[in-house]
RNA sequence: UGGCCCUUGGUGUAACGGUAGCACGACUGACUCUGGAUCAGUUAGUCUAGGUUCAAAUCCUAGAGGGCCAGCCA
């Protein structure tokens, strides 16, 4: 990432450094991100790594990569190293590495520190019994009746669970805070439970763990994190983890919380992704449809594209719901800079030209990239029969329609003139079959010497010389703008968009395009962005995947009613 | 019938008691060998009601609307 990269300032970055300037912790800042491996990192995600790693780097601090890894059941070692791969992808790299299993020892220490302090307890309700004392947000809760077991047996109890002396669910230390009050997060919560499951670093060292409640704050505080960023929903924990280091008496970190990143048709709950990846409505965790980090990336975002997006939504406290539409000018604002143009006809029509000598061909010039003249030219073949886009064609134009028509001339990109003469049915069915053109010898290269004008350029490929390959087309793959906003008993899948995928094995693209690179943008000329794919292409097929298409005002004009 | 947080054009945001600005979208137009890109322009906003103040998007009160919280998940 370069430093040149605008940041646009915050609420966050305000308490920031108003705490530079008064001089709180010597003018340090610390941060994390510190994601459970339980899952791969969405475009939700980004939002947050770039908030933490930025400021960071902003202010001449440092950033942890934790793994908040509490929850031996859910989390695995795929998805430690698909979230490393993830956040150096996109440009940046943590100063520390930890996991919160790291610290267990340490935490099962403090927890007795806790007990000993008559502030914990070893409680042998059920989970239906801790959850019937809770009560409820209207009335408060009633008191374990194990909440004044002494001192020595909870120390021996306690001491009796990480041994193993007990089965799942036995028994729980739960802090002794407050039964009534309104936050129920303080309602003397779990902070230990039995779990003889094989965690994914420490194997089968422990079977209790500490709930996130319990491990997050004093991981911070571990970490000496200045300023502990994270999303709304912790708001309400946070008056416990106060409670935990005041307690403690250790090193107490701001907590600040900001809303989390909400976007127009896109999914973003862990748990429903993991359901698209497990339901089989998507191929992986990186299939280009997703909205996962590897599957933006094998789709062909850039993450100039995603920092330069998280960087305009900016960093508040209200929940909203960005419009997928700003995601997608980002990207097209970094692929346009940097995408090689080439030709490839998506939907081909055969057109031969019937005054261009038969068995000749030629090579023209053509530009690679119109915004980047340091990206050089190169040679496309061009022949007696060429393939033009079937759209690009209207037997009867309506208004507007500026391109290909019978006795109507366009520019073919980089080539000539060409005037269409005569138009082949299947006279079955009135498909269009061929076109029978001709052009404009004196026009090579694209102008006309008597200064004559055409109102369009299309783009093309040579017949003979065409690569046939495979083009995959994506469409949103959630139909409802807003995915949170579902009906009571609505299942989310039944919006899933059963037509998200669309696969054209009748492409054919500029020979060029047979050294094609996985990682290169390229422009489909008047189409969109492309890219190969990382995953299916072989050394005889290659798979491109529609990244962004471009903008169509004739779409737009069509669309309209001309 | 609890507690906490939030509310600025269609969308995302800025304005820190003193001219409501920016971006995206939409719409015009110019230019163009991509109906791309670029450039110029138009559109449209402080949730409501009171109060404080010379002055309120900003402070106070009430209301409306939205979000979160009753996992031995994170």
């Amino acid at each position: 990432m370069t430093e040149q990269e605008p940041v646009r300032s915050d609420f966050i970055r305000e308490i920031i450094e108003n705490d530079l300037a008064t001089g709180k912790h010597g003018g340090r800042v610390q941060t994390r991100f510190p994601p459970e491996p339980n899952g791969y990192l969405h475009v939700g995600h980004a939002k947050a790594i770039c908030l933490n790693f930025g400021i960071a780097r902003q202010y001449g601090g440092k950033c942890n990569l934790r793994f908040d890894d509490t929850n031996p059941t859910k989390e695995e070692t795929e998805y430690v190293d698909s979230i490393m791969e993830d956040v150096r992808w996109l440009g940046f790299e943590w100063d520390g590495l930890y996991y919160a299993s790291d610290y267990f020892e340490q935490l099962y220490q403090w927890a007795v520190q806790l007990i000993e302090a008559g502030k914990a307890f070893v409680c042998d309700l059920t989970a239906d019994q801790v959850r019937e004392f809770r009560g409820s947000p209207m009335e408060a809760g009633r008191p374990s009746p194990f909440r004044d077991r002494p001192v020595g047996e909870n120390l021996d109890l306690f001491r009796r669970m990480r041994a193993g002396e007990f089965p799942d669910g036995a028994r729980t230390l739960r802090a002794k805070v407050d039964m009534a009050s309104p936050n129920i997060n303080l309602r003397d919560p779990v902070l230990y439970r039995i779990l003889h499951a094989t965690h994914h670093r420490t194997g089968d060292a422990w079977c209790i763990y500490p709930m996130y409640d319990f491990a997050h704050g004093q991981c911070d505080s571990i970490e000496q994190i200045t300023h502990s960023i994270c999303t709304l929903e912790f708001e309400i924990h946070r008056p416990l983890y106060d409670w935990f280091i005041r307690e403690l008496g250790i090193f107490a970190p701001r907590q600040i919380e900001f809303a989390r990143l909400n976007l127009t048709y896109t999914v973003m709950s862990k748990r429903k992704l993991l359901q698209l990846v497990q339901e089989n409505f998507v191929s992986g965790w990186d299939d280009p449809r997703m909205p996962t980090i590897a599957g933006m990336r094998r789709r062909g975002y850039t993450p100039e594209g995603l920092r330069a997006f998280c960087a305009t939504i900016g960093v508040t406290k209200f929940n909203s719901l960005t419009d997928v539409a700003l995601l997608e000018h980002h990207l097209r604002d970094d692929l346009n800079r940097r995408a090689l143009r080439v030709m490839a006809v998506l939907d081909p029509i055969k057109v031969v030209i019937d005054n261009y000598p038969e068995g000749q061909s030629e090579e023209l010039d053509a530009i690679n990239n119109p915004e980047d003249a340091s990206m050089g030219t190169r040679k496309v073949p061009f022949s007696r029969e060429i393939y033009i886009e079937r759209d690009d064609f209207r037997e009867d134009p309506p208004k507007k329609f500026f391109r290909l028509a019978p006795g109507r001339e366009v520019r073919l990109r980089y080539a000539y003139f060409l005037r269409c003469e005569r138009v082949v049915k299947d006279e079955a069915t009135g498909e269009i079959k061929e076109l029978h053109c001709t052009y404009d010898p004196a026009t090579r290269g694209g102008n006309a010497p008597d200064g004559r004008k055409v109102q369009a350029t299309i783009h093309w490929v040579s017949v003979p010389q065409s690569l046939a390959v495979e083009v995959r087309d994506y469409d949103r793959l959630y139909l409802k703008e807003d995915t949170n906003d579902l009906g009571e008993n609505e299942d989310w899948r039944t919006h899933i968009n059963p037509k998200s995928l669309i696969v054209n094995t009748s492409a054919r693209v500029e020979p060029g395009l047979a050294q094609a690179r996985i990682g290169t943008a390229y422009q489909f000329e008047r189409q969109g962005y492309y890219c190969l794919d990382s995953v299916d292409v072989t050394r005889d097929r290659l798979v491109f995947n529609r990244t962004v298409g471009l903008k169509d005002s004739w779409a737009k004009i069509e669309k309209r009613g001309v």
